[in-house]
DNA sequence: TGGTAATGAGCAA
DNA sequence: TGCTCCTTACCAC
């Protein structure tokens, strides 16, 4: 999926675009056609999100809670305010960039495009549209749901205001591998499987160090690198974890891609710090671990 | 045309 | 631990 750094972006693109208007919500598919029934013609009055979790709060005190899971994406499109069409969520390939600048705007618009018929929920104002396909988790939900769901959410590295301490409690007391416990909500929210290999490879670690053998002032290092590369996903709308000392000779954002991390999807490729053929792919919790075993020890 | 993998997570066993 | 759901795109045949 899209890592916590999407849905910041999904969050930010409401809030610059919805909020404050009157929205019209539909189901093409029909799949949420009761919820969206909920929330249309309410008025958004707030966006925001907490770790891969989006919140689109209504004037009707409804909020639309939506967790894109591995497959989800929303498309935005509109007039001239709303720059052409783009999308954020799943990627397709390695390294695409979300919400590509357009090369011309829109000259004129007429309004949104036939929906794809596996649309969830399409959002209109009458100046623009999101478009979501693909959620694993798209709902309503009452003041008291949202404070449930969240109190089941570790700690945002995105969210300006957080407090790590949960996260380093997590820590301490559990033998899990680090690996395991980046990947765990409740611990930590938004990170996922790319931050998660490519912080442990920053930090020198070992992913399989269980977690309360992992000194305070390395989660300490865990956290504050991961609230500095994923504020560079929400800016770039990409993920790049590699230092520019290991970009060398790209100069081209759009050759990123492929210097863009350390061990992420390059077994069998050079390590480009030690030079070694050491990274490695491993089964972690059922998701694919990578890292270098000369690095991180 | 069909098999598969993908930046996720809930659930049963 | 493994299955399931959501959808798309790429690859091999």
């Amino acid at each position: 999926m899209p890592e916590g750094h999407s849905i910041h972006r999904v969050a930010r693109r409401f809030q610059d675009a919805f909020v404050g208007q009157r929205l019209r919500a539909s189901s093409p598919q029909g799949r949420f056609a009761q919820g969206a029934a909920l929330v249309d013609g309410a008025r958004a009055v707030e966006a925001y999100a907490h770790g891969k979790h989006f919140f689109l709060v209504f004037d009707n005190d409804l909020t639309l809670n939506v967790h894109l899971g591995m497959y989800g994406a929303w498309t935005f499109g509109g007039d001239a305010t709303f720059r052409a069409s783009s999308s954020i969520g799943a990627p397709r390939k390695m390294g695409e960039e979300e919400s590509p600048d357009s090369e011309e705007a829109e000259r004129e618009y007429v309004g949104p495009p036939a929906p794809r018929p596996t649309t969830r929920v399409r959002l209109e104002s009458d100046n623009g549209w999101a478009d979501l396909i693909g959620a694993t988790t798209c709902r309503i939900l009452e003041p008291t749901g949202v404070a449930e769901l969240r109190k089941k959410l570790g700690p945002d590295p995105l969210d300006t205001d957080a407090d790590p301490t949960p996260f380093y409690s997590a820590c301490r007391k559990t033998s899990r591998p680090i690996g395991a416990v980046l990947m765990d909500q409740q611990a930590i929210a938004g990170i996922g499987n790319i931050y998660r290999a490519e912080s442990l490879f920053r930090a020198g670690l070992d992913p399989h160090t269980p977690a309360h053998r992992v000194p305070d002032e390395t989660t300490a290092l865990l956290w504050r690198d991961n609230v500095r590369l994923m504020s560079t996903g929400v800016e770039l709308g990409r993920i790049v974890t590699t230092a520019p000392e290991h970009r060398l000779g790209v100069s081209s954002r759009h050759a990123w891609p492929t210097h863009a991390n350390y061990v992420y999807g390059r077994v069998g490729h050079t390590c480009r710090v030690c030079g070694n053929d050491a990274i490695v792919m491993e089964d972690m919790g059922g998701r694919k671990l990578y890292w270098c075993t000369v690095c991180q020890t």
